[in-house]
DNA sequence: CAAGCAAACTAACAAGTGTTAGTTTTTTTG
DNA sequence: CAAAAAAACTAACACTTGTTAGTTTGCTTG
């Protein structure tokens, strides 16, 4: 795995989405990410077309992959509440990979230029995938018949914001952070003796 | 109540957190916040300081709001699962009447200067508070024995997101969203039949 | 109506912005 | 080692940024 080596454009992409992290696309200038790469600004450009080109590949190729992996889960045939095990494990899995590029996914989306209405589209496209199993796991009597709406905001809220939460914590392991986040998010966290 | 009509400064700080929700506090020029205002960039420095007072006075204020609302959760003597629910009550009420502002608390908080380590401060004892009435509930067998961060994690990264979320669905009444978010947060959505 | 004041205006500043052109240095490769 | 390619550099551009100074407008009030 991992086959070809990073190339400087590689570089500069990573090291980019780490200072849109910690101050967002807007405040981070071109100088700013040259002197963290250790070269003058007009350097990038011989690697990159544009900043705007910059924030597209981080968001864009998230994106994708996001909406690639909601497919193979939706082909599978799994339970609806094995699906949303499922689900969680892609939200740790991608974000546990590259957190800085979940905060711009988060955050700087509205700075796309070109590709904006496509981030759109896609996560559009996400979210009624994704609450189209909470609909069919009420039919089917796995999930309970609450509002959709504000369980799918409920769990989407959460993943969404593992970026933040999981660089905190990186003695814990995927598989037993979504074993627990699964837990809390499908049985929630009541002790009831009812 | 609302006694005091609102002042040119207030309508200011109204209007940027407006713009700071779109686009973020650094993507927001004077210039744009004047054109909203119908009146020119210089103009605004009749009302107030700078940029940084803005943003200052949007997020401690909203900041200090959390801290005394927890507090006066504190001092109830609820259980620690109806303490929980105070608090999604709290996180609705507050954002329901400033979703913009919210946005400026979780996404613009970096951009402050003097007051940073304040609002940072005030953030780290809230999350502290919270933790300890999770725990006190697992001791006291009100809640389950999972990982309290995150369960803490989980609940918190919903109701801070709360602020993307009420706007769409402005029909909905703060008492009814209050209630199932409650039920999905601390009952989870699993229809176990065990 | 005059005085006082809140709130707008024009003009300008110094610093910082993304980006380009042209050139030099460093690394790779036949 | 020479040639080619990759990657850095300096210098500069046109534009935008937050902010200040000084002035004018228009409403309120005694």
């Amino acid at each position: 795995m991992n086959l070809k080596p990073p190339t400087r454009k590689d570089e500069i992409i990573k090291t980019a989405a780490k200072l849109f992290k910690e101050k967002g696309y807007s405040a981070v200038t071109m100088r700013d990410l040259a002197s963290e790469m250790g070269i003058k600004a007009a350097s990038l450009y011989n690697h990159i077309k544009s900043k705007q080109e910059i924030l597209k590949e981080i968001i864009i190729s998230l994106a994708e992959e996001f909406t690639k992996g909601l497919q193979d889960i939706q082909k599978s045939n799994l339970s609806n509440i094995e699906k949303l095990q499922e689900i969680v494990k892609l939200h740790v899995s991608i974000t546990s990979q590259n957190t800085y590029g979940m905060a711009s996914l988060n955050n700087d989306w509205m700075h796309l230029e070109d590709n904006r209405d496509y981030y759109l589209k896609l996560r559009y496209n996400y979210e009624n995938e994704f609450r189209n199993i909470i609909v069919k796991g009420i039919k089917n009597n796995e999930i309970i018949s609450e509002n959709e709406d504000v369980m799918l905001f409920s769990i989407l809220s959460t993943l969404r914001s593992l970026y933040l939460w999981i660089p905190k914590k990186e003695d814990l392991d995927p598989e037993e952070l979504s074993r627990q986040l699964s837990q809390v998010l499908i049985n929630g966290i009541n002790k009831k003796i009812n």
